[in-house]
DNA sequence: GATTTGATTGACCGAAGCGGTTAACGGAGG
DNA sequence: CCTCCGTTAACCGCTTCGGTCAATCAAATC
């Protein structure tokens, strides 16, 4: 690709990015055109392939950097290194919902290009997932401390429930293509909230040792 | 339309009605090929256009029997007259995963459809659908009975979470494009388990009156 | 003011794909 | 042998595709 694409003000790139990331998680691979990317980004067609050499250069390209975006955005989320389960999922979602305020389509993006089966793209885009999977660390149930929960709670399920419902949510806007990060936000604290207080075992309850219950 | 299809043999129906699910539920309108969906049904272009006049009658009468079935199916499985809230969503699960093992594809279809934004099928959704909503019932969370759940739970929160968790469950299959209702129906079940156990009120805890205590 | 330079584009190309039609095929029944 | 009818290969005119290229234009340089 053209290394004067990254001398673009920082605006139009994004804007090329999102144009692009719009285009192809709407449609396959195949059926998703370059100028319909253009139009969006509001250069012209020919532009477009001046910054990059062809329609897979331009895909594989996005797909890199949504990636490397994305595991940025985590890492400095401080999701990972959050003992509190609850400030983890909630460190997790600022993150999401910070991508999702810059690059909207990014998520339908990378969930439509990592099930693409056109053959000119599917195996650069396992082949480089593979690599990204290797780096990233594994989630790390383990480190919570059970005593925090109401007693008998299947945790790995609990666990699960969570993931499930947020996702659920998070899908509800998606899938209507509403953007409102905001809505998300509130409808996510209000999930996190009720979680806390069905699942968190409450002060005085018939705990081994309840040392706090001033 | 021509009514000679419905004489075709049931089997050979659903082959054509599934291809046409599975090519719209993957692109927008305009960039579905009929082409591509006489090849997933197995027969020439030529014979879908025998049957259809056209791409539009085609894609109308999909969103047509798409609606009729689920309702059809909804009301049978009697999800709307139990009393039990655990048992009505089981009941309204066990109707969609009977839906999603003879139509793979119509549930995503429905949703692609529902917002689909080309001009030449968007106002008839639309008004198909306003229809279908007049006749629909709506929820009616009013009928349960609170005392049945743990104490100062909130219940309308609680529904929905419960919603968004199904959702989010089935769509990591979906996402996928993995059709294994079998594998769905065990992890639903798991999820009502785990519901029961956390939501519902256990025998014998601080309510205001426990007649029953054997 | 003339000239160079580099970003940007309208117009174009051959190929492929589109929705839809038609003439012909082939097998079953008379 | 002919007739019917479900079925299709081949075709049509048109649009759209990925990709190219010569021309445009504004800013920098002389």
């Amino acid at each position: 690709m053209n290394p004067k694409f990254f001398l673009l003000p920082e605006e139009k790139q994004r804007r090329i990015l999102n144009a692009g990331y719009r285009v192809f998680s709407q449609s396959p691979y195949r059926k998703s055109p370059v100028s319909e990317i253009a139009e969006y980004a509001g250069i012209s067609k020919a532009l477009l392939f001046h910054y990059f050499k062809n329609k897979k250069e331009l895909y594989l390209y996005l797909w890199d950097t949504c990636a490397k975006t994305t595991v940025r955005e985590m890492e400095q989320s401080g999701a990972y290194e959050q003992k509190d389960l609850f400030g983890s999922m909630d460190s997790g979602m600022q993150a999401k919902l910070r991508l999702m305020r810059q690059y909207p389509d990014m998520g339908s993006f990378a969930v439509r290009a990592f099930y693409e089966k056109d053959p000119e793209v599917s195996l650069d885009i396992q082949s480089s997932m593979n690599q990204y999977l290797a780096v990233h660390a594994r989630r790390k149930l383990q480190e919570i401390n059970p005593d925090d929960f109401i007693p008998g709670i299947d945790l790995e399920m609990m666990y699960q429930e969570m993931y499930w419902a947020s996702e659920g949510c998070l899908w509800e806007y998606i899938k209507r293509g509403d953007y409102d990060a905001d809505g998300m936000e509130k409808d996510f604290r209000k999930l996190v909230d009720f979680w806390k207080k069905v699942y968190l075992r409450k002060p005085g309850e018939d705990g081994s040792h309840d040392k706090e219950n001033v």
